[in-house]
Order: structure tokens, then sequence, then C-alpha cells
DNA sequence: GTGGCCAACACAGATCTC
DNA sequence: GAGATCTGTGTTGGCCAC
């Protein structure tokens, strides 16, 4: 027994090396078919032959087994078609191979390995096979079909003890007994090709119906369709390159698409930001344009004062000189120290030249308090002669109506006198007239300018002419602070030529310093009554240097151009502020 | 009939996670 | 290092407009 168990394990051994290397060589064998026929297949497809070839290569592959019994390997290679047909013959392959072949299904499935990858290589016939119904499911069989070729090894040499693994390979018996019909010979692939073909040719059909270009036009539409790919992805390479702050190759279309989102939406944005600050800019643009025309529309007026200033400085009279400067002082005590000098004949002529409206109807002292001194101011402020308050065309000409009259004193001395809050102080000669606003309403300079008035002719000019007369005078230390403003003779004397042409303080006037602003306000009156304003020479007006007018003289600002008024009206110094146009 | 577009599927390579 | 996941690429089939 023991002899004998070991010469069969001996020859079980040696049977079991020759199917190894038929196995090898049998695999060799269907590599080398299969890729003849792939090369076949694919002459086949520049020629645009149908697919029916392709499909017919797998039965081929089963063909190989031409080897003897042991051959499985071949029905293995044969995965879907034979799964079918090997039922029936699974009775034919008793052989007796004992389990120990396993070896030979070791390489039997590698070969298959590549079978499967090379056909799915196939470009349109991969896809297309798995679409076949029937092939697919059985696909997985293969692996149940390497033990069958064992079983089928066992059997034809299969010693006794061996038996027992070919009963489990029994079960998977079929597709050995396919081997042995298609081991036969060549003749058995006809037959599976045959198996095969009905399927394949229904597939086959049905591809030529969907598509009567058959292989040829999927290769064109691939074709396309890689041009199209292509071509979205340029897109996308164009996307990305004109995106700010991405990476070069790390970036996948979809993060390319996101950042592009992003990046418009900030773009978007910023176009609204810029939108708005150009429209800010704009309106900045019209306020600045608007406010600029405003200055030099006041300058144009200043431009004009001064223009005047300068034809009358060609007229003023030398004589004038020694009271170049002159300057009136705010508060009782000034006025009183005016009316002082007044009476006793000293000092320059003081203009006292009504101020704005606002100013003056606060200080408007009704006409039976004209008599009553005013209190002083304790809290002289500047005035600011501004344009705005030197402009007083609105003022109507009722207010020139009064001028006509170089009101007789006595008539209305409150009235003509009123208490303006400024005053007007003209002095002539080279220097400066300065015309003041004072809170003036003292009854002595009412009084003291009827009587210039009715005495000779100044030299200086005053519009006097109180606005009208109100119960205001007496609330005189209510009125506002009065600042001097410092007027060229000239320029009184031309507002005296030019008369209601000329915007320049129009409006009543009220004079603390009455011999000059008597003169003026006669003048003024006198001419603007008579419409000779402009015509003739203010010689006469300006014969003389008026007596009792407060002259304060300020040097340094004679002979020169001030072309902001606000700065001069502004001075702390005095209790009144000064303006100097001259 | 042709071309363009889209969706579905499969595969390979790179990257991430455990 | 293996597996999972992501991403890009290729193929195929279907639909639609011209």
């Amino acid at each position: 027994m023991s002899i004998e168990t070991l010469l069969e394990a001996a020859r079980f051994l040696e049977w079991q090396a020759q199917q190894q290397q038929r196995a090898r060589e049998e695999q060799e064998r269907l590599r080398l078919e299969r890729e003849r026929e792939q090369e076949q297949k694919k002459a086949r497809l520049a020629h645009a032959l149908p697919l029916e070839e392709p499909r017919i290569e797998a039965p081929p592959l089963p063909l190989s087994p031409p080897a003897p019994p042991p051959a499985p390997p071949p029905p293995l290679a044969t995965p879907t078609p034979l799964t079918v047909i090997p039922i029936p013959v699974v009775t034919n392959s008793p052989q007796p191979l004992p389990p120990p072949p396993p070896l030979p299904p070791s390489a039997q499935p590698l070969p298959l390995a590549p079978r499967q990858p090379a056909l799915v290589g196939n470009p349109g016939l991969s896809i297309k096979e798995p679409a076949s119904l029937p092939t697919r499911p059985q696909v997985p069989t293969p692996a149940p079909l390497l033990p069958d070729s064992k079983t089928t090894v066992g059997t034809t040499g299969s010693p006794k003890p061996l038996q027992p693994l070919p009963t489990p390979i029994l079960t998977i018996a079929p597709h050995p007994g396919v081997q042995p019909q298609l081991a036969p010979q060549q003749p058995p692939p006809p037959t599976l090709g045959t198996l095969k073909l009905a399927p394949a040719e229904e597939i086959k059909s049905s591809e030529q119906k969907k598509r009567p270009g058959g292989i040829g036009t999927r290769e064109v539409h691939n074709k396309l369709e890689k041009n199209r790919r292509a071509h979205l992805k340029e897109c996308f390479e164009t996307l990305k390159r004109n995106i700010p702050n991405v990476d070069d190759k790390k970036t996948s279309n979809l993060s390319v698409l996101r950042t592009a989102l992003r990046y418009i939406q900030s773009l978007k944005r910023k176009e609204k930001e810029y939108e708005h600050e150009m429209e800010r800019l704009a309106r900045e643009k019209i306020a600045t344009q608007q406010r600029l025309a405003e200055l030099k529309h006041e300058l144009s007026q200043w431009m004009d004062v001064l223009e005047i200033d300068r034809v009358l400085r060609q007229t003023g009279q030398p004589e004038d000189d020694q009271a170049s400067t002159s300057t009136a002082s705010e508060g009782e005590d000034n006025v009183d120290e005016d009316m002082e000098e007044d009476r006793a004949g000293v000092g320059p002529p003081k203009l006292s030249h009504r101020p704005p409206p606002e100013l003056l109807k606060s200080a408007l002292p009704p006409p039976s308090a004209a008599p009553t001194p005013l209190p002083p101011h304790p809290h002289p402020h500047p005035v600011a002669l501004s344009p705005a308050h030197l402009p007083v065309q609105q003022q109507p000409p009722q207010q020139k109506t009064p001028l006509p009259a170089p009101p007789p004193p006595p008539a209305t001395p409150a009235q003509t006198l009123v208490p303006a809050p400024a005053h007007l102080v003209a002095t002539a000669g080279g220097g400066s007239t300065v015309i003041a606003h004072t809170a003036t309403t003292h009854a002595s300079v009412i009084q003291t300018v009827n009587h210039v008035l009715q005495g000779p002719g100044g030299k200086h000019i005053a519009h006097i002419a109180p606005s009208a007369p109100s119960p205001a005078v007496q609330l005189a230390p209510a009125t506002p602070p009065i600042g001097h403003i410092t007027v060229h003779p000239a320029t009184l004397n031309h507002v005296a030529h030019l008369g209601s042409q000329l915007p320049l303080y129009p409006q009543p006037v009220a004079v603390s310093q009455p011999v000059a602003v008597s003169h003026i306000a006669h003048t003024l009156s006198h001419q603007q009554v008579n419409g000779t304003a402009g015509l003739g020479p203010p010689a006469t007006v300006m014969a003389k240097p008026a007596v009792g007018a407060q002259v304060v003289h300020h040097p340094q600002l004679v002979g020169q151009t001030v072309l902001n008024p606000v700065t001069m009206v502004t001075m702390p110094s005095f209790p009144v502020s000064t303006l100097k146009l001259a």
C-alpha cells in the first residue's frame, strides 16, 4: 500500500507538473491568440467592420484548450458564454484531477485578468460588453471555473485518495465539461462563436440601428467630444488666469468657478463704492463752484468800491490829509467826548453810518428818546461788515426820501439822527475816511448832526438817513456794539457822487460826529434827491475838513487796499470794530 | 444629416485620513 | 501604508437645433 501510494503520489506529482506546464503553455497560447485577435479587431475597426468580431473573440479564448483533458484553463478563459453551455458537459468531464492542481489556478487567473482589461481596452467594446445582459453576470463565475479545471484534471489521473477533492470540484464541473467540448479542437470555437453570436448579433444590430454611421461615427463623435472638452478646459484656464491670487495648479475647476464668482462680486462692490465716491465728489464740486461764484460776486462788489475809491482819491484834496484817519468810538463816553469836542469845535468830523438792518432795528431809538443819553456799552463787540452788510440796495427808496430833506434839525432830529448803532466817520485828506457804526443815540449827537447839516458844507460825505425812527432808539443800550469802518474820503465822495447807484450803505446812517456826518448826509441826500449823483464833482461837498469830527488815524491802514472787510472789522483793540476800505 | 451639448459611466492619478 | 475621497479625462448614448 505504501509503495503504491507513493508511486501514485509520484505519478500524481509528475502529472501535476505536466498539467502546470500544459497550463502555462495554454495560457501563453491564449495570450498570443488574444493579441492576434485584438490586432485583427483593430484592423477591422479601421475598416469599419461590424462589432461582431470582438465579441467572437471571447469564444476563441476557450479554443486554447486544445491541450489534454486537464486543460481547464481554457474554459476559464471563456467566461460568459461558457457558463451557459457547460452544464451538459459536466457529466462528460469526470477528470480525476486532484485538488493540488490549485497551483495552476493561480496561473490561470492571471490570463483571465489580463484578458478583461484587454477587452476593456477596446474603446467601444469594453463598454458595450457590459451592456450585454447575460455575459456580465457570469463573469464572476470564472473563479469557480478554476476549481473546475482542477477537478477535471483530478479525474483524469485521479488516484483514489484524491477523489474527495474532485467531489467538491464536481459541483463546478460544468466549465470543465465545456472545455472538453471546446478542447476537442478548433471546431469548438465556431460553436462557441455561434453561441455567442446570437447576443452579439443582437447587440450589433441594435448598435447599427442606433447608429447608422457605425464605428466611424462613434470615433468622430469621440473626437468632437474630445475637442469640446479641450475647449472647455482652455476656457477654465483662461478664467483662472484672469483671476488674481489663484494658484496655477492647485485649484480645481470648481474652485476656479467659486473664486471667479467671489472676484466678480468684489468687483461689483468696488464699482458701487466708486460710483458713490464720484457722486460725492461731484456734489462737493458743485458746492465749491457755488461758493466760488459767491466769493467772486462779493469780490466784484468790493472791487467796484475800490475802483470808486481810486477814482475819488485822484480827486481827493490835500487839505484833508491831516485827518487821514478817523476813528469812531463806541459808547456813550465816546459820544460824549465827541459831543464835547464837537461843541468845542475840536476834532475832526465824525460820520456815523448806519449799520446793517439787523443792527439798526435793534438800535433804533424812539424819536422821543433821542435826547436821552445812551448808557455806555459794556461790551462792545466788533461788527462784522461783510459785503452782506454793505450792499443794502434792498433798502427801499423810502430810506432815501428822508434824505432829500437834509432834515431841518428841529423838525425831526431824532429821525435824522436815528441813534444808529453805528457811526460813519469820514475823514478827508490823503488818509482814509472812517465810517464807524456806533450805537450812538445820544441826543447831543443828533443835535450836532442837525447842526452840522445846516452848517457849512463839510468835506466828508455821510449818508445820514435814519431809517424809521423807532422807540428802539431808547433801547440803545441793547444795541449791538459798533465798529469803525474806515473809508477813504474819496469813497464817500464817490458814494455821494454815485448816489443811489452805489449799493454801499444806501440805507440811512446814523452819525455821531455831526460835522462830517452832516455834510455827508447832506451831500448824499442832496444828490440823490436831485438825481445828480455821479454828475458833479464832490469837491464842493468836501471843501473843508469838518470841525469837531473825531478823527482816528490809522497810518498803517492809510493807502492800503483791504480786500477782506471782515478782517478789518474784527479789531478787538477798539471798542468799535473798524473797517477800512482804503 | 450633422454638430453641439449634456449626462452617465469608467478609469487613473493625486490627495487626504486613519 | 492602505483605503477613501477628489479630480481630471475619456467614451458613449441621447437629445436638440440648424
